[in-house]
DNA sequence: CGCGAAGTACGATGAGTCTCGTACATTCGC
DNA sequence: GCGAATGTACGAGACTCATCGTACTTCGCG
């Protein structure tokens, strides 16, 4: 159909997140305990600032890769934004804190401490890319 | 009934906690993702020590809170030991304390701020000290 | 303009779980 | 022993969610 009028198709560029007050404890607490959402959390941490959303290792499909971004942002964890081609994500570390202090950093360190012990265990978890 | 096979009858006496190093963050997280969860951890925090299952105001019925319980008790967070005809709950605060530092009380913390806030909204503005 | 790259949307599927009601087990008090 | 109180187990229903494949859109480049 020649319509341009885009009736269904036409990715929004325009992304939404939610605004600092609409963040729920219990919406990020559910985006973290995802093992996939929380090794991109700990990568994201790391990279602090820009990451494009085909760095992971994560063993899951391109279409899960996106739908866990997707909850992500949608419950207020991270912040998306187009940049050509590909996009780019970014902890919302300022509001976390403010709203949670010390959670994120809570959460981040155990789920550090915790692969790295898991690793022992011998579990190929392909742990996300330990720089 | 003097059968003792008991097919189906017989609640287990002793009942079954994960051992320290068998808690998962993933899992614990997951087990405070839950609002009516969440709010058993918070009155077991404040109770500190020994509460029945049956003081709670969750707005959900018996097998459903014995449910929460459950995955409460099976996920590392508290631990439940029989008195009698009640039984007493407790959190499992060394535990998390070990393994995943500063977490719990981080989540304890937002989970009570939050509630502060959003009271504000419909009951008596009970914000103590917004910054 | 055509092609490859990056991501998204949609539908389907399977698993998990939140909820409930009802029936049952256990303990306490009389 | 009987009844009341507390809590459990089981099965069912509805719902959410994680995962996937495929088709599509958009962008950048030559």
């Amino acid at each position: 159909m020649p319509a341009t009028s885009t009736p269904s198709g036409g990715a929004p560029r325009v992304l939404g997140h939610p605004s600092r007050d609409a963040i729920r404890l219990e919406d990020v607490l559910h985006a973290l305990a995802d093992p996939v959402r929380l090794g991109i959390v700990l990568v994201l941490d790391e990279a602090e600032g820009e990451c494009s959303c085909s760095v992971f290792d994560a063993p899951v499909s391109k279409s899960t890769l996106t739908h866990h971004f997707r909850v992500l942002r949608e419950h207020g964890v991270i912040t998306q934004a187009y940049r050509g081609t590909a996009k780019m994500n970014a902890l919302r570390r300022d509001d976390l804190e403010a709203l949670f202090p010390g959670l994120l950093d809570a959460v981040l360190t155990a789920a550090r401490r915790q692969a790295a012990a898991g690793l022992g265990a011998g579990a190929g978890a392909a742990a996300t890319g330990r720089a």
